[in-house]
DNA sequence: CCTACCGATCGGTAGG
DNA sequence: CCTACCGATCGGTAGG
């Protein structure tokens, strides 16, 4: 008969402190004693929430993949499109994640590294794979004359980085929404510049 | 009539080691004793070459920033040429620099915020002040019709951005010459993938 | 959830 | 360039 403990929320909130603290300094630069501090607990009272620092980065970049997957997946499930829209359709799904949570986000492209084994090869091969996504597009794309371009697997590598180095400068008070970003650079990466 | 010490190389060999440790590693997840061990010195020695940990990140990052302004300049010093194509080399000319020292690089893009003030503030203006020489370029191909986009400061946001992401995939010995990459995206960004 | 603490490791220095 | 060492801080634990 004792009332649920608020730890689910307590926990949401040390992940939450936590990738904004990832984000801001790097994962080896932020101590648990920051984080304990910017969530009102004394250092060892974090260990009643969470087993380990790497654990909750762990949850931070498996959470992300698995968010980009999904995304991914929605966008391109209608597989009667045109490959073209349904590219666009997963440049604009995959800024959505992005955009969401600019601090989830960079945390998982670019903290992830810091990950011991075998979680880093884990989230190497589900990265992979998930560029594999989008290779697969434009090479669908290439086969039926929709795109053209001489090297599909350098095409998807650039294309995710013009879209990954987002989290480096988008700002969610910024002058262009989400939807408007998502929308320009889909237009950008398939007309190109030049005129 | 001493001979001269070979505090020189042994200096340059410090910050290429830390370079490397910066980039594989990260800044704060790298010690001076790792870095002692890699070069075949004992930690105290290392203070014989350098200040700190620090000094050597400030060099590299400022170093690169003298670099990539050097490349550039080059690049555009024809300024009677079309504008697409002045960017075309200041495009190929960033490549250049990217390649040439690709754990440099990474430290220069990932790793100046370990920088601490005024550096860190100095830093980012002078990465401002790269950034405008691109949106200066893309405007006035713009301005001159050789060009067409709705946003050149979009546009030259995700132009660098999609060349930045190049350090964390490129490796020397690919099937793919710094020279070919180089064109392959100056092309892409410039004419994009739709048909 | 706190107090008190562990062993390890950190960047850096003194003295030679 | 090494030996020996400094104070500070790290991630994490025991016991309550």
């Amino acid at each position: 008969m004792t009332a649920l403990p608020p730890t689910r929320s307590r926990k949401a909130q040390i992940d939450g402190t936590a990738t904004a603290l990832f984000h801001a300094r790097g994962f080896a630069a932020t101590s648990m004693r920051e984080l304990a501090t910017a969530v009102g607990l004394e250092a060892g009272s974090l260990y009643s929430h969470v087993r380990s620092k790497e654990e909750i980065l762990h949850r931070v970049c498996f959470g992300l993949a698995e968010e980009f997957f999904t995304a991914f997946d929605a966008a391109t499930a209608a597989t009667q499109q045109p490959v073209a829209q349904q590219l666009r359709q997963a440049i604009e799904a995959h800024v959505g994640v992005l955009t969401r949570d600019v601090a989830a986000s960079s945390v998982f492209l670019h903290e992830w590294r810091h990950l011991s084994e075998p979680a880093r090869t884990e989230f190497v091969a589900l990265r992979d794979r998930y560029e594999a996504g989008f290779r697969a597009l434009i090479q669908q794309g290439t086969a039926a004359g929709e795109l053209r371009c001489p090297d599909p697997v350098f095409a998807a590598l650039t294309l995710l980085a013009s879209l990954n180095w987002l989290p480096t400068w988008y700002r969610p008070d910024g002058r262009l929404s989400p939807e408007d970003i998502a929308h320009r650079l889909a237009e950008q990466l398939l007309s190109g510049l030049a005129n």
